[in-house]
DNA sequence: TCGCCGCATTGACCCAGGTTAGTCGAGAGT
DNA sequence: ACTCTCGACTAACCTGGGTCAATGCGGCGA
């Protein structure tokens, strides 16, 4: 069933789920912590990857599902021409590789940004675990229809929005996801491995003018961008920029 | 919790889910004969709403959810401004009103292109439902995420091809959509409900391009339109055009 | 029958963003 | 220390698609 060896990997050791460092935004936060043993018996051992490494690629056969413990990652597809276009950005607690039928060849592929580490789900008997905990079927629901409601978000930005204003909605849309994820450090920081080619492939803009764009919010003052760093200098006003209704990103 | 009056709408009798026109589509294709009964106890009555309604509005509370029946509507968004982006044509079968949060106010705007027939779900029961029938759960999983992998395609369409390519792909996709549903009038013709200014705004494109494109592809013998009928005169070519790995519209 | 009105259609002109073709600087490997 | 690579950054120029402003036309209500 595989058509491609599995990518540059080490096998580590199976963690206790009950220490799962994103559970809380993940598949199984639906579960109680009585009912956790479900998931640990079910899943595989974890895995990780370099960065720049590609998890799957679109056409191929797949039998995993992964949930992101670590790292960044980039969902993706491609034209026969070689253009890209970036379709979400992954972040921890993401839940990767599910699609409509589950047999079929993976339709897009996933590449890391950083060193990832992966939690294993065999994909042929997901279907009966979710059979068997309808909780978790129903948070799976919850979690595909918000990748429906960011995905529907980030057309009417690369339809409907100017460079500036789309810009903006990105960087303003991956400051609060990971905001959500680390509260611990106050600051108005993130760490960004993003290239301006991959933020221009996610926005439908080539890298010039997202370099032209970027230097626009930089001279107003909103934005820093050092050393893979994002610095959000002003974040009403950014928002302002971005131009969206205030509480679009509580619903993340 | 309604801050809206419920539109214009005439109540109907509540017809055999056993007779359910699109049940091979909807949610309830997950249930044998003999369990039909669960769902039709559930549900209420049917609501029919002319052409131009608005189901429910970005931003309103709402407390019901809906499989189509009968007609085509389009799900969008508005920008402040007014600027609007179309993220779906909705389509019978289709389920409609579910996102993320339940509890919160409707995060996209729906409207009705045609005279249009739902099924009405309870809102509140739902989770109940699907939490003691996992089968609806998982069939509800498949469903939304193949919302995703369209949204996802669309994404690229807008991000990264053509007004050409885009106009193209669009008409495919809807064209083989709408034949999934309608086997039978085997010819190459489907109603179009639409406005060169809906399919502008479904692609990020003014509905004067829209109409430049439609004249390219009418000039190269791709299709024909005429009184909101669309004709695929060459549905091959206009793959080609397009530019789409053949199958991708066996996984609609 | 007339007169709207919403939509399709076209032409002339314009501009946001693409293209091309660089320079520069910071690692990383040897 | 030297070079190689890759990404940030810039400038000059170009074009796909937007804007503006008409005209046409078919359906529909009075």
């Amino acid at each position: 069933m595989l058509k491609r060896a599995i990518p540059v990997s080490t096998m580590s050791v199976v963690n206790p789920c009950a220490a799962c460092p994103v559970r809380e935004w993940a598949i199984c936060q639906a579960l109680p912590d009585e009912d956790l043993d479900v998931v640990q018996k079910f899943r595989s051992r974890e895995r990780t990857f370099p960065a720049g490494t590609d998890l799957f690629l679109e056409g191929e056969s797949w039998n995993e599902l992964y949930t992101v413990l670590e790292g960044w990652l980039y969902m993706y597809k491609l034209l026969e021409d070689g253009r890209r276009q970036i379709t979400k950005i992954v972040l921890p607690g993401d839940f990767v590789g599910f699609q409509p039928d589950l047999d079929a060849p993976m339709d897009h592929s996933i590449q890391t940004l950083t060193a990832t580490r992966v939690c294993v789900f065999p994909r042929n008997q997901v279907l009966t675990l979710f059979k068997e905990h309808p909780e978790l079927a129903i948070r799976l629901s919850t979690m595909i229809s918000r990748d429906v409601a960011m995905a529907h978000e980030r057309l009417t930005s690369v339809g409907r929005r100017s460079a500036l204003e789309r810009v903006a909605y990105f960087l303003l849309e991956l400051f609060y996801r990971v905001r959500l994820r680390h509260p611990e450090p106050v600051g108005s920081t993130i760490s960004l491995p993003l290239t301006q080619e991959h933020i221009g492939d996610a926005l439908g803009l080539t890298s010039v003018h997202v370099n032209r764009t970027l230097r626009e919010l930089r001279k107003q003052d909103l934005i820093k961008i050092a050393k893979r760093t994002l610095h959000v200098l002003d974040p009403d006003r950014l928002a302002d920029v971005a131009g969206f209704e205030e509480d679009a990103f509580e619903r993340l």
